[in-house]
DNA sequence: ATACGGATACGG
DNA sequence: CGTATCCGTATT
């Protein structure tokens, strides 16, 4: 059977409420998939830990493009970081997955695992060979908040959101 | 606590 | 140009 493929309606939402919504949902490529454990949010306003925080460069353009799309940066000279563009077109905000079940703890982790590199750079999530999808299995969680991992700007914020299995 | 290693943004 | 910084990971 297979899965439903989230909507561009569920990206254009508030990046919180993206955030929130795509923990238990299932990130695919390929043959490998894994549901979403732990997401951090990056707000396109007030947030200096945010890359669309300098602005809309070659880089950032695809966080202030359509909702529903890949944003994929290298970093640490060796990783590659998976996020996922929130918010109408022309509003700047993204979604960093950072733990998919069954391929590991950690940003650059999982985005080796699953074969996700800068190839993927603005890539639409409602098509293709790398989407997000419904769980079949829609058991309830808890939602743990927290502040994100591993930033020295804006660490304050309540914007990592972890899936807590009841 | 630190090495790793490359892209990016920004100042000059 | 140089250089500080970076949404990490593995190892000490």
């Amino acid at each position: 059977m297979a899965l439903r493929i989230l909507p561009r309606s569920f990206y254009s939402r508030r990046t919180v409420e993206v955030a929130r919504g795509l923990l238990g949902k299932v990130l695919v490529h390929g043959e490998r998939q894994g549901r979403i454990l732990e997401v951090e949010a990056y707000l396109g306003q007030g947030d200096e830990a945010a890359h669309s925080f300098r602005g809309l460069t070659p880089r950032t353009r695809v966080i202030f493009g359509p909702p529903g799309h890949a944003y994929v940066y290298f970093v640490y000279g060796m990783y590659y970081c998976f996020n996922v563009v929130a918010e109408p077109e022309g509003v700047a905000g993204c979604v960093l997955v950072r733990s998919v079940e069954g391929h590991g703890d950690g940003p650059g982790k999982l985005t080796r695992s699953l074969g996700i590199t800068v190839e993927h750079y603005g890539a639409d999530l409602t098509h293709g060979t790398l989407t997000i999808r419904e769980s079949s299995r829609q058991h309830p969680f808890a939602i743990e908040v927290t502040p994100r991992v591993g930033i020295r700007r804006s660490a304050d914020l309540p914007l990592r959101f972890v899936l807590r299995d009841r």
